[in-house]
DNA sequence: CTGAATCCTATGCGATACTG
DNA sequence: CAGTATCGCATAGGATTCAG
């Protein structure tokens, strides 16, 4: 079965269920990943663990302020564990969980996805600036 | 190769693009379909194309107002495809477009993952709730 | 029926300064 | 080093009204 034609099977599913994003796990799941900066944290993670500034480092334009609130709350969700090692300065490493290594896969399929068609995206907008 | 791995070895990659979001493909596609709607919409349509006011049944929550801007943007980005029938009063039919289908894929692998893992992402949160 | 226009609120997010 | 606290802006997005 096509990709299309499951995705619409699965919605209509979901569509019985309500409005509730409590109830919907597709509705829940983006609104906790489909900001700007949890994504891009995941993939940052996605080879090794890195500590925080290591992960500063590595997404330059994101604010300590967001990075530690994504982080908060990628580790909320289980997709993220945060090891705090005592000592002075305190080195805190960030690792994906399982849960958040699972993730990898539909994310990959994601960046695949963007990659491959950027090109006609980027077309059909140049052709929508022309027309208008 | 593990999809993390894998997914690492892109992020290495794009990272060195820099953060400019006309650059990324990846950043592009979080910065549009990264929102709350775009792709509820995308998985409403992958069925078959639908006039407004179905779509607007098929999402209950949305505002008429985002459902617009919404479906204009996946137009523009040339997901989508918008036909008005002009009659009295005017019939409107969105339909997914080739791209908008090829975005099937992913999209499903996403809805997947979180249908699989809601329970586990509901009782880290409950297990978070709890060590607070 | 399918929008466009306007107004308003909530909040995502950055900038900056401070702390153990 | 790894945060926290506070401020302020820009924008997402809802409610309502008007129009073709």
């Amino acid at each position: 079965m096509d990709a299309h034609l499951a995705l619409a099977a699965r919605f209509e599913q979901w569509a019985m269920l309500g409005d509730d994003p409590a109830r919907c796990p597709v509705r829940n799941l983006l609104d906790r990943i489909g900001d700007r900066w949890s994504m891009l944290l995941l993939a940052a993670l996605a080879g090794s663990p890195r500590r925080f500034s290591a992960l500063a480092r590595a997404v330059p334009d994101i604010s300590r302020r967001m990075l530690t609130q994504t982080l908060r709350t990628l580790e909320t969700d289980g997709l993220v564990h945060r090891e705090v090692e005592p000592s002075v300065p305190p080195r805190v490493t960030y690792s994906l969980t399982p849960l958040g290594k699972s993730f990898a896969g539909p994310l990959l399929a994601l960046v695949d996805w963007a990659e491959a068609h950027f090109g006609e995206v980027e077309a059909a907008r140049a052709r929508m600036a022309l027309a208008s």
